[in-house]
DNA sequence: TGAAATGTTGGGGCG
DNA sequence: ACGCCCCAACATTTC
């Protein structure tokens, strides 16, 4: 029998339109899937406590669904990927590696040098596109450079075809030899040793047959409307794929499939509904890529240089806490903020608003912004995190403009009119009327009184004064404006 | 994927 | 009938 050939698992932990798995199977007798845990060091951007707890599920997932075809998933476990990748190639004498291509600048230089010394000892190395539309040197201006503004690079996108028609999963695969061994999934140490996971698993169902359950119910209920509640943290009117596409439990391709065929099937219902605004959405992703891939430094340094020498507030230590456990005594923020916590997701209007309120009111650097959404995002991509902070922050490409700073009150009036959302997440002032609920500091005394609401007590008054906040931040960002 | 200040318009109440 | 004021509603400008 010949050799076998190894998948190597990373953020592609789907069976289906999997190029590396695929063209394994098609050429190999003998496959084995593994994946490689690099054991937590000091590295920048190792995976946040959050994104551990849904790759110890994704995992499983993956292991089960592989089992359930007659192979099964080898787990390693250690210091550095390329000494254990070695030892299961001696172990298993495979010759050829297979994997799907990643795109943070730590994984390109490490993938570049494990494919470097692997063809160097006479091992066929081949990596493929499974993750994007278009990886990040296809779609480039007339010029040959890179884009910096989101609408003519999707205009881009769009003119060279978005790929379609995704391949099913295999039916079978061939077992993996009992002398191989692996690690247990427990013994990874994803889970937290504080639970404080426990409402998780209500909330989300990683893996594959967890992604496609999320995207069909997203396609039967909401997106005709997309366009409209995409905005409304009320409502459950956003798709929830981020971290199942973080994970690769679903590519993008099968994300506009599914999404052309469920519109098609409106159309024959006589119902109207356009997509575009949400695949749009997975163009934002796109780009997010694109500018990581040929920005590297903007992880944690702005695009443009003139906003290095920003007048950021020094000591912020006490607003930092607040803003991270929704106590800064404004609902809206504090509501998202909780949220983010107790489910490891947030709205994206919501995230818009909590970073402004963090960068322009608060004058905190949008690094801090990252972090901290970095730690307890269960959809932490380094890419989308990037951009959005940069987005917020001014500082980043095609951002939002200096002088654009949202005003949580009204934020809440527009786009959570009946307050449920902030009445979800900050029961102690549930009781206010929708008038208040957004602005409780706003609320007549009596009217606190009645409620026995005693701000400062049962619920923070606010830690910042909107109005006089937005001013300073406006002059503040006069000092740096482009010349 | 703003907000607030300022400007314009037009209907209605009133003397 | 007319001018005047008020003010909501909308548009424009500025940061």
């Amino acid at each position: 029998m010949s050799n076998p050939a190894i998948v190597w698992f990373r953020q592609d932990l789907r069976l289906s339109n999997n190029p590396a798995l695929a063209a394994a199977l098609d050429k190999h007798e003998r496959v084995i899937p593994v994946f490689v845990h690099e054991q937590a060091d000091t590295a920048a951007w190792q995976h946040g406590a959050a994104s551990c707890w849904w790759l110890h599920h994704s995992l499983k997932a993956l292991s089960s669904s592989l089992r359930k075809l007659g192979s099964q998933l080898i787990i390693r476990s250690g210091s550095d990927s390329q000494s254990l990748l070695d030892e299961l190639i001696a172990q298993t004498k495979a010759t050829h590696v297979y994997w799907n291509r990643l795109y943070e600048p730590r994984h390109i230089e490490r993938d570049k040098s494990i494919k470097q010394a692997l063809r160097d000892r006479g091992l066929e190395v081949c990596s493929f596109n499974g993750n994007l539309l278009f990886e990040p040197w296809q779609i480039s201006k007339n010029d040959g450079g890179p884009f910096r503004v989101f609408t003519p690079f999707w205009k881009a996108c769009v003119k060279s075809g978005l790929p379609g028609h995704p391949d099913d999963a295999p039916e079978n695969m061939p077992a993996v030899s009992s002398r191989v061994k692996s690690a247990r999934l427990e013994s990874l140490g994803l889970l937290p040793k504080i639970r404080w996971d426990l409402n998780f698993s209500d909330q989300w169902q990683p893996g594959e047959t967890g992604a496609h359950q999320r995207l069909d119910t997203f396609l039967d209920h909401a997106v005709a409307r997309y366009q409209d509640d995409r905005n409304r943290p009320d409502i459950d009117g956003t798709s929830m794929m981020s971290a199942h596409l973080h994970f690769g439990e679903i590519s993008p391709q099968q994300i506009i499939e599914k999404t052309n065929q469920a519109i098609d099937i409106n159309k024959q219902q006589g119902i109207v509904a356009n997509a575009e605004s949400f695949v749009r959405e997975i163009g934002w992703r796109e780009f997010a890529y694109h500018l990581l891939y040929h920005f590297p430094h903007t992880v944690d340094r702005p695009l443009y240089e003139h906003f290095e020498d920003f007048p950021w507030k020094k000591n912020y230590s006490a607003n930092l806490r607040a803003w991270q456990q929704g106590q800064t005594g404004i609902p809206l923020v504090d509501a998202g903020m909780r949220q983010l916590w107790h489910t490891g997701w947030m709205h994206n209007r919501v995230r818009m608003i909590v970073a402004s309120l963090l960068t322009k009111n608060l004058l905190i650097p949008w690094q801090q912004g990252t972090r901290w959404f970095w730690d307890t995002l269960v959809d932490a991509d380094l890419a989308s995190n990037t951009l959005g902070w940069q987005w917020t922050a001014g500082c980043g490409a095609d951002a939002a403009p200096y002088f654009r700073i949202f005003n949580p009150v009204t934020q809440a009036q527009k786009f959570d009119p009946c307050g449920a959302y902030i009445r979800q997440w900050i029961p102690e002032i549930a009781a206010l009327p929708d008038k208040y609920l957004s602005q409780p500091w706003a609320a007549p005394a009596a009217l606190l009184d009645d409620h026995n609401i005693k701000l400062g007590n049962d619920y923070p008054a606010p830690i910042v004064d909107l109005k006089a906040t937005r001013e300073r931040a406006l002059e503040r960002y006069q000092t740096i404006k482009k010349s």
